[in-house]
DNA sequence: TCCTCAGCTATTGTATACATAACGTATTCA
DNA sequence: TGAATACGTTATGTATACAATAGCTGAGGA
């Protein structure tokens, strides 16, 4: 019999946990598929305890639902529910930036944005864009986002942001997957870092009204592109978090 | 020695959930304190796995806070925390109630919505407003609001309101609690009354932008008079769920 | 052949034992 | 006298054993 090995440099929770969520990103768990504890602990490798610590973390993170009965199952998304989330969190982000605004931002807290930004920009210069510089674009979009979300100063709208966020398909980097199946990405992300420049500006500006609905045009343009992306499906092997929508309703 | 009493009718988890969450709200549990899981153990009845079950839980709620070196602690919100909280709330109540106009919404789906409307008329008719009369305003209220949020027909959404009330100072009792402090309380009770009329007329008329702008307003309002309500802390016994508030920031 | 009931099996819910790490205290040395 | 270290105590993190329930399978009767 296999002696467990225990990994001593990370917590078990929180192993099986990454491990879980990866098991359902990747589609390897199914939508409507109901994860069995005792399976769950033969590939996480951790015991009982800390996967159940897991599943519930998972599922008030939305991924996995709970069945009446007992136990979990992964979490099914219709396509409205996806492009709703993505508008919820822009919604969200909306008021970051509104809050951001009006409460006075420091042109040096301002600095690492604007540092996304131009970063951005260098990427944006390539025509077409490069494998290798798209991932770093999806990386930097992704903190340009994070930075933003803090400038509001608020730990709850942070914490709710981060939470409507744990749905990849709402998350920045989540947009820009989706936006990537598109044959006009490359103008796509122009707009988009429009969008990013025009934020920044109506922060530094104390104009929180702007500030707040570039956000949302923001959300809007992503929802516009994920509809389009669903439509020629062909490209949509980029967002491995897609197998989470019920192919029953599409 | 005693013999653990297990109560079958509901599960030790949520047994457990309760009585913590009672615990904080009630004040029995003071703002930064740590939880001790045995002390649980023993004031709850459960044992050790379910009392934990029940803490990461009331931690997903944004109740409890863990502490990086293990175990959790009661989280302690600043008076900014709580407002930002209700708007945050009203927020997206206003994006629920753009979606329920923009979607289109039956006369027959909002007649429970005109019901809890004309309940409240009723019970505002009384000046000054008895302490039952009070008591189902609260109630009513919740419900006004609950079904609002049904009716933009978002699950993402419903859930992100659900969570977001999760903080009791940002639910809908919790405005009505925290401007019932006031002595202007019955003219703010018909004021947000009037934005209760107004909301569901825009969403019968598909007027999304009017809706959710209303929706808005009527969480700042609720800002605005708890803000005051703050001021004047005679009546906050009223609210016990400001408990919460750190005294060190007052 | 289909429906029903009983028993079994598999899985979750709960309890507790064990391991490990953190914190507090006391003692010793500078 | 103060600071630092070592030891002990207490709490959490983890693993596993036990209990109970839900679902499934097979057999028997209509």
């Amino acid at each position: 019999m296999a002696e467990r090995e225990v990994d001593r440099s990370i917590s078990q929770t929180v192993k099986a946990q990454l491990a879980l969520r990866d098991q359902i990103l990747s589609g390897a768990l199914r939508p409507g598929e109901r994860i069995s504890e005792l399976q769950a602990v033969e590939t996480t490798g951790a015991s009982r305890t800390p996967v159940r610590m897991a599943l519930v973390r998972l599922e008030e993170e939305g991924l996995l639902e709970a069945i009446p009965s007992g136990g979990f199952m992964v979490k099914a998304f219709s396509e409205r529910d996806i492009s709703d989330s993505i508008e919820l969190r822009g919604t969200l982000e909306g008021l970051a930036a509104r809050f951001a605004a009006e409460r006075g931002v420091s042109t040096r807290e301002l600095e690492p944005l604007k540092e996304c930004l131009a970063a951005i920009d260098e990427l944006l210069r390539q025509v077409p864009i490069s494998v290798d510089a798209f991932s770093s674009y999806v990386t930097l979009n992704a903190r340009f986002h994070a930075q933003l979300t803090e400038l509001s100063r608020s730990p709850p709208l942070i914490r709710q942001i981060d939470r409507a966020s744990a749905l990849p398909f709402a998350s920045p980097s989540g947009f820009v997957m989706a936006q990537s199946a598109l044959p006009e990405a490359q103008q796509i992300l122009i707009i988009a870092q429009e969008h990013h420049r025009v934020v920044i500006d109506a922060i530094e500006n104390r104009e929180g009204a702007r500030a707040e609905a570039v956000m949302r045009e923001h959300a809007r343009l992503a929802v516009r592109n994920l509809r389009l992306a669903l439509r020629n499906r062909t490209h949509l092997d980029l967002l491995p978090a897609l197998a989470l929508i019920k192919t029953a309703t599409d």
